[in-house]
DNA sequence: ATGTCAATACAATATTGA
């Protein structure tokens, strides 16, 4: 069972890289973020003849999640992280597919540091947390795939320049002290669980020409709980995405459990 | 290294968010 993350950066915008992600790859689960598009809009349509359905989050503008399967949508299991009824970014959404807890989350990114912005971000991660713990308690496999928006460590396997990274949200000791808190609870980093070096980014920045210099970072993750881990086949990153016409910044990351 | 890109409001360019 192949279960991908890719942070699409605008579906509509992207959809000849989704199509040829799904026919290419089949993804058993495919959870998107940044769909950055009303519930409305989303082209269910061209998703559905490439053979795959799914169940959405979005809005306009920015922000949105889905999970993809192939031969009709996966069970629905809840919308949005719950803890904060005034929340109203559509970031999370959850569902059951062949008795697989599967998240697709979009964490905020937290920039500038200082901000309310980095605050929120702070908090999510928060009430990320107890979630996490709630499933956990479940005792079942549970994926917590998406873009997490933190550089797990300062290592060049993880990002390209801690210096020049030091000063970002994505970067900061209080937002890996978040991400490490919720790995504490009981969850494997898959990516690392399968290679504990090497370069394994996901996302090459856009503005500084990051593609050309291999200047990327680690943000997407799938978090295993353990009933999952214990079936974790392989794991790794779809890297050549990144390199293909008007790509997203983006590049899918993914697991294999044992079926 | 202050650059690119998608979406939106608006109606050719500016703003927002990343």
């Amino acid at each position: 069972m192949k279960i991908a993350s890719y942070n699409i950066n605008g579906i509509r915008a992207r959809m000849p890289r989704l199509v040829e992600y799904l026919e290419e790859q089949k993804p058993d689960v495919l959870c998107l973020q940044e769909l950055k598009c009303a519930d409305d809009n989303l082209p269910i349509g061209e998703i559905q003849a490439a053979g795959y359905d799914g169940i959405w989050h979005g809005q306009k503008g920015f922000n949105g999640v889905a999970i993809l399967t192939p031969g009709g949508a996966p069970t629905l299991r809840c919308i949005g992280l719950p803890g904060d009824p005034d929340d109203t970014h559509s970031r999370y959404i959850e569902a059951e597919v062949n008795g697989v807890i599967v998240a697709s989350i979009y964490l905020p990114n937290g920039n500038p540091v200082g901000t309310e912005k980095f605050a929120y971000k702070l908090a999510w991660m928060d009430r990320l947390r107890a979630h996490a713990s709630e499933l956990l308690a479940e005792e079942r496999p549970v994926v917590l795939a998406g873009d997490w928006n933190v550089i797990p460590t300062d290592d060049p396997d993880d990002v390209f320049s801690a210096r020049a990274m030091a000063s970002d949200a994505l970067a900061q000791p209080e937002s890996r002290q978040a991400f490490r808190r919720i790995l504490n609870l009981g969850y494997t980093d898959a990516i690392r669980a399968r290679h504990s070096e090497g370069v394994m980014y996901t996302f090459w920045d856009m503005k500084t020409n990051g593609w050309e210099r291999d200047a990327g970072f680690r943000i997407d993750h799938l978090l295993l709980s353990p009933q999952a881990a214990d079936r974790l086949f392989d794991a790794g990153v779809d890297k050549d995405y990144r390199g293909r016409e008007r790509p997203s910044d983006h590049t899918p990351a993914w697991v294999i459990l044992d079926d």
